[in-house]
DNA sequence: TAGATTGTTAATCGATTAACAATC
DNA sequence: TAGATTGTTAATCGATTAACAATC
């Protein structure tokens, strides 16, 4: 269970049908079309279709989705039912962003902790989660069976940190510092440049200014 | 003239070429293969010959890329000259992270001051970044011809920040809000959700840990 | 029944990869 | 010259969009 290959364009879309279905008015049984939750979100009618398609256990012609058992689909796909456990290194304004970030929810994640290696910070709570000292980091990488780190520290720090978490046991990494790590074959690693979407946003705004001249 | 169409993902190549041939030993005029910078940064090397040839005038074969001149190359593509001003509204712990994050002027773009509702916080500076009241967004977006704008805000809030911004001249908007921005065809609007490549990462894992059972 | 809507199959589009000719 | 490397043209791949048959 959701473990079936879905772009992460696809991914991108589902929780946003989920936000729509969950912000309609619901008058008991409602249903709703894939057409009019394109329209809503300015998406193709098709493609709305074939991303449900992809979760759901289909609509009915003439008469779309059962909003409800629409809704629990989502949530079941995106693995809201049984959360998968991360942990963040660096409790800057980086990790403590991210650390407030409801959105996580919304895919069936969540950070239990963070791990810094200042001890001002270390011993607090940031937005209800506990801080450790980064000392701790694959002692309780282990004990709490954390599967996902993220790395949020300073450059130099980020391969320590990758191989503590991966001494710790950690199978995934998302890291948004700059550099290339090196680990084993077996670890996956996601880097991660906040830049790089206002940076496509700036270049198609140049382009289109451009035209006008 | 950095309009030329570049796809989202060979612009989020070209920063790595940069920090990577910055990084080399440079001793007076080296060369530099693509095939060499393809080995390290784990890419085709028809691929970063591909992304080249849109913004350098070209390597000699056998020889490779002037590692010098491919630089300016890049930084002139990405608008190193001629930085584009942004702002952001919203100075919680995300914008704090944004006003922060230095990876911007790779690009070409500068985060020049931030906005907030919180008569604590403006007045003051942030990471060297001066807060205003968002009383004054539209005013200071006008006079400073600011295009591009960056919404951090609650979602409850987000809809009045962008309204004020397109009062203000702003062209686009990067959305970090959970909602869809009604505004005039002639904006351009990005929506982010940070949480997205993440869960990328989760379902990849998912994927692959289920492959072994 | 007629019409709206689903779901599938085919066409299009864009990006990546492979093959290969050009060149220093 | 020979071999490494560039740059281009063709093939592949994946995602989106269009067309259409199925169905309630």
């Amino acid at each position: 269970m959701s473990v079936q290959s879905v772009s992460k364009q696809t991914l991108q879309r589902l929780p946003q049908y989920l936000n729509f279905l969950k912000s309609m008015p619901r008058a008991g049984a409602a249903n709703i079309s894939a057409t009019a939750i394109a329209e809503a979100l300015g998406l193709g009618d098709v493609q709305v279709r074939k991303d449900l398609a992809l979760v759901s256990s289909g609509g009915r012609p003439k008469v779309g989705y059962d909003a409800d058992s629409l809704i629990a689909d989502l949530e079941r796909f995106l693995g809201y039912d049984d959360a998968t456990s991360a942990v963040i290194v660096g409790a800057g304004d980086l990790g403590r962003a991210l650390l407030g970030y409801h959105g996580f929810a919304a895919y069936g994640i969540e950070i239990v902790a963070a791990f810094d290696h200042d001890p001002a910070r270390s011993g607090q709570t940031i937005h209800g989660k506990p801080v450790f000292p980064v000392e701790r980091l694959q002692e309780l990488c282990k004990r709490m069976q954390i599967r996902i780190g993220i790395i949020a520290v300073p450059a130099g720090e980020a391969q320590a940190v990758c191989d503590a978490l991966v001494e710790g046991g950690v199978r995934a990494v998302w890291n948004f510092a700059p550099v290339m790590l090196s680990k084993p074959e077996s670890v996956l690693v996601q880097n991660e440049d906040i830049a790089v979407p206002l940076a496509v946003l700036s270049k198609r705004l140049a382009r289109k200014l451009a035209e006008r001249e």
